[in-house]
RNA sequence: CGCGGGGUGGAGCAGUCGGUAGCUCGUCGGGCUCAUAACCCGAAGGUCGAAGGUUCAAGUCCUUCCCCCGCAA
C-alpha cells in the first residue's frame, strides 16, 4: 500500500515523538510549525523543537505566522496531502484547511476527551488530582478539540508522579496511538464517536496566579498543584518544586524543621517540602537549602 | 544588544575601607548516651569559574570569556 502523504503540524517537545513515528510510516510532505520566537534570557531567537527535529531529518519546514492566511492555505493545498496530522501546534486551523486533505485532519490530544479540552490538559488533569488521563486521537472539526473521537489510550497518574514524568509518558503513548490510528484509517476499523458535550471540561492555558499556593487549602490539593505545575507553584518568594504528604501536626503555613527536613502545615494535613527555590537562586533539595538559609517565622512573607 | 542576581573546601552560604579564607551541614576518628534528628573533642579537605591587568599585596579593583539562575517575553 502506498504511504500516506502527510502534512505535520506541531511545535513543542510533546509533538516530536509523533513526528518521529511518522517518518518511516508515511511520506511527510511538509512540517508546519510556529515561527522562531525570542526566548529565554537575552531574547535569543530559538527555533521550536519540532523545527529542530524536522531539519535534522531533512524535512521541509514552513513557519507561517498565521496558517489561516490565504497564501498559506493555498500552499498547503498545492501539496495535495492525504492527511494533516496536528499535535500541539498552537494555532487554530480554519475550515479551509480542514477541507484540504481527503482524510481530513487528525489531532493527537493529551486527555481523554471530552474532558480537558484546550491548551493545558496534562497540567490540569494533575492539578485536579485525576488518577487516570490519556491520549485521544480525533477527527478535527472547526471547534476547539470537539472533533469525533477515533481512538483513546489511558495513562495512569500515580500519587507522586510529577508533570515531566506524565508528559513524557503521554508523548510516547500519543505517538503510538497516532500510528495505530493511521493504520486503521487505511485498513478500516475506525469508528468515529461523537463527543458528549455535556461531559466536556476545559483546560485553559495556565495563568500566572494559578501557581500561588494558599496554605489554607488541604495538603492533598496543594500537593497536586505543586506536582502538576512542577516549578510554577509559588509560596511567598519561593518556588515550590516538590512536596510529599506528611503527618506533622501543624497549622496552615506553620513551618517545622526537623533535622534537615522541612515541613509545613496546611488547612488539612501537612506537607514535607522536598525541593524549593529562592529568588535568583537555583532549585535546591530542602536539606541543601536549610544549610545556608535561616528559616524563621517570617519565611513566607519576608522581603 | 530586554532587566537583574550569582559562580569561595563534598553541599549550602559569609567574607566590611584590598593584606594570603570563615560559618552551618556532611565526611573520617574519638567520647558521652538505653538511644538519637541531640551533645562534646579532634582531623582531613579550597590554585576563591577561566584568562589577562593594576598593586608591595586581590576572593576583594579593572578588562575579556565561560557557566548557572530570577524576572520579563
Amino acid at each position: 500500500m502506498d504511504k500516506l502523504k502527510v502534512i505535520f503540524m506541531g511545535t513543542p517537545d510533546f509533538a516530536v515523538p509523533s513526528l518521529a513515528a511518522l517518518i518511516d510510516k508515511t511520506e511527510i510532505l511538509c512540517v508546519v510549525t510556529q515561527p522562531d520566537r525570542p526566548k529565554g534570557r537575552g531574547h535569543k531567537l530559538l527555533p521550536p523543537p519540532v523545527k529542530v527535529f524536522a531539519e535534522e531529518n531533512n524535512l521541509r519546514v514552513i513557519q507561517p505566522i498565521k496558517v489561516k492566511a490565504p497564501e498559506v492555505v493555498a500552499q498547503l493545498a498545492e501539496l495535495k496531502p492525504d492527511l494533516i496530522v496536528v499535535v500541539a501546534f498552537g494555532q487554530i486551523l480554519s475550515q479551509a484547511i480542514l477541507d484540504i486533505p481527503r482524510f481530513g485532519c487528525i489531532n493527537v490530544h493529551a486527555s481523554l476527551l471530552p474532558k480537558y479540552r484546550g491548551a493545558a490538559p496534562i497540567e490540569w488533569a494533575m492539578i485536579n488530582g485525576e488518577q487516570v488521563t490519556g491520549i485521544t486521537t480525533m477527527q478535527m472539526n472547526a471547534g476547539l478539540d470537539t472533533g469525533d473521537i477515533l481512538l483513546t489510550s489511558e495513562v495512569k497518574i500515580s500519587d507522586d508522579m510529577i508533570l515531566p514524568e506524565l508528559r513524557e509518558r503521554l508523548m510516547t503513548v500519543g505517538a503510538d496511538l497516532l500510528l495505530k490510528t493511521l493504520y486503521k484509517l487505511q485498513n478500516g476499523g475506525l469508528q468515529p464517536i461523537k463527543q458528549d458535550d455535556s461531559l466536556s471540561t476545559y483546560a485553559p492555558l495556565l495563568k500566572k496566579d494559578t501557581g500561588l499556593i494558599d496554605w489554607q487549602r488541604p495538603a492533598r490539593e496543594i500537593h497536586n498543584l505543586v506536582r502538576g505545575l512542577y516549578g510554577s507553584a509559588r509560596a511567598g518568594r519561593y518556588k515550590i518544586w516538590r512536596t510529599r504528604l506528611a503527618e506533622e501536626e501543624l497549622s496552615p503555613a506553620e513551618i517545622k524543621i526537623v533535622g534537615q527536613r522541612f515541613f509545613v502545615g496546611t488547612g488539612d494535613g501537612s506537607l514535607e517540602i522536598l525541593e524549593l527555590q529562592a529568588p535568583n537562586a537555583k532549585k535546591l533539595a530542602a536539606s541543601d537549602f536549610l544549610r545556608g538559609n535561616k528559616v524563621g517565622d517570617d519565611f513566607w512573607t519576608n522581603e
